[in-house]
DNA sequence: TTGAAGTACAGACAGAGTGTCTGTAAGCTG
DNA sequence: CAGCTTACAGACACTCTGTCTGTACTTCAA
């Protein structure tokens, strides 16, 4: 029985965040953006993270600058994307159905979210089908 | 920075999945439908996957029957709405229109989906607006 | 050029979660 | 009661995560 693997950690989204808000930034940016402070333990720490981020390919390192520059190569919407992936690969046997179905159900949608989402159907509709 | 609690584990979802489907199960059928044999040792990984779910609420024991009956007491619904809950508030500060709007461009949504979508949306639309 | 300060990197660590097992006590049924 | 099944406690190895220390490297100013 496999483990599901929880590729991207609590720590590691933290940087991730960060990286997507300020698009590229140093280890020190992160480290003080993060913990509002940057003591030589943090830094290392944050190290580590893009260090395991780097290796997951969700982050790009820039070694020809010093100090080196770190960029997310994975968007936002690509992470959440997977997520729901693996969500209905789980719970609904890839179907993304029950999902929609619970998500419409459950979470109080507002006038405005269901009015874009209309917007985004409707899209959709006038992309593929004609 | 605490860690994300990964609240069901990949055993503990497959021993949910057969209580779904047969509603009340005992540790042997559970054991057999999970590993399509039953041996002492893997009797016990059941019952402790079990004790563990139970625990986290995710499953009722009935101790009056011999051997014991146990039940889910979530819904897969109510597993994917709090995993979608998670995911917007790790992702999407809580929003839910990222998500959507995610959903809706990159997975491939069929003719049969969005129509079923509206249907949904129109539902909402009459329930709570009038 | 040299030294101080900042940065990179390797390695170690503790704590938690997970899946699995062994051993033992308890319950049932012929 | 005997023998089988079940329950339960505890242990285990392994992994992941967040954190840290220590050391080597780079830069830049004096």
């Amino acid at each position: 029985m496999s483990r599901k693997l929880q590729d991207v950690a609590n720590a590691e989204l933290s940087v991730l965040q960060v990286l997507w808000e300020l698009k590229t930034a140093t280890v020190r940016e992160l480290t003080e953006r993060i913990y509002q402070t940057c003591t030589a333990a943090l830094n290392a720490t944050v190290q580590k993270l893009l260090e395991r981020l780097e290796a997951k390919k969700y982050v790009k390192r820039n070694r020809k600058t010093w100090p080196h520059q770190f960029t997310a190569t994975v968007e936002r919407e690509a992470l959440i994307g997977q997520q729901l992936q693996s969500l209905t690969d789980q719970l609904c046997q890839g179907e993304i159905q029950p999902l929609l179905s619970c998500l419409v159900k459950t979470y109080g949608l507002t006038d405005a979210d269901r009015q874009s989402l209309r917007g985004l159907l409707d899209e959709l509709d006038g992309g593929d089908k004609k």
